[in-house]
DNA sequence: CGTAGGCATCGACAACAATCAATGTTACCG
DNA sequence: CGGTAACATTGATTGTTGTCGATGCCTACG
């Protein structure tokens, strides 16, 4: 009989760890998280696509077409249309064609749930 | 006298947008601040780099060595030395050296108050 | 129909970033 | 001191990304 009976099981494998090291709180994110979470994360970081965003969510009825983003960008618009396609398949815009425009609104949402799960890592 | 007398001001300059645009409820965000904000995303937009600051903040004391981080992530030490130094240049951990080793701690709000801007744009 | 305008896609290129092996630096220990 | 352990830095390589010109597609309009 030994004193490690006595103690928690996760004292037990602590043993192991390096002696740097200290007790963990909780859990760590999960690898497939991270991935998904960084995916986000990449589609935003640029500041081209956060001004898009931010143009988007100006106009009062959530809503701008590529000619709006042309006029405010001093980007080519193949670039824009680069950026907005990103922006699209991460989930953050989405795009209705009428007529000859093309207009992107901000998913309701999106940009909140990256800045909750930022702010609870 | 015309119409246009009658109108705000803010509808006169319209006159000059193009056809498909909408009136803006708010200034977009300028182009400094877009920069700013990419840097930071940019640091974080890396499962590697998540997952460092989950393994930190997941310790009891907020505070990790850089043994805690080679054991968990299937990286090697350069390469997690690197994402460390883009953490802390970005202002998102601090290096604590006390003797050979190196602890790292997140700093307090940093997380958060991207989140925060990210939900305003 | 033919033409023009709005936007998407393609192809190419340059800049950047993630990774690792090798090496350097610093502190501890015998 | 000499050796070892923890971590940082360097250099090279490879994959990724932002950008643009050229082109294609679709819609409206005369």
């Amino acid at each position: 009989m030994t004193i490690a009976h006595f103690l928690p099981l996760t004292d037990i494998s602590q043993a192991d760890a390096a002696a740097c090291s200290s007790p963990l709180a909780r859990e760590a994110i999960a690898a497939e998280r991270a991935d998904a979470l960084a995916h986000s994360l990449k589609a935003l970081a640029d500041p081209a696509r956060l001004r898009i965003l931010s143009i988007v969510s100006a106009h009062a009825d959530q809503e701008a077409c590529v000619c709006d983003l042309t006029d405010q960008l001093t980007l080519s618009q193949p670039t824009i249309s680069h950026h907005l396609k990103v922006l699209v398949e991460a989930g953050f815009l989405i795009r209705a064609k009428r007529g000859t425009w093309s207009y992107y609104s901000l998913v309701p949402g999106s940009l909140t749930a990256v800045g909750a799960v930022l702010a609870a890592i």
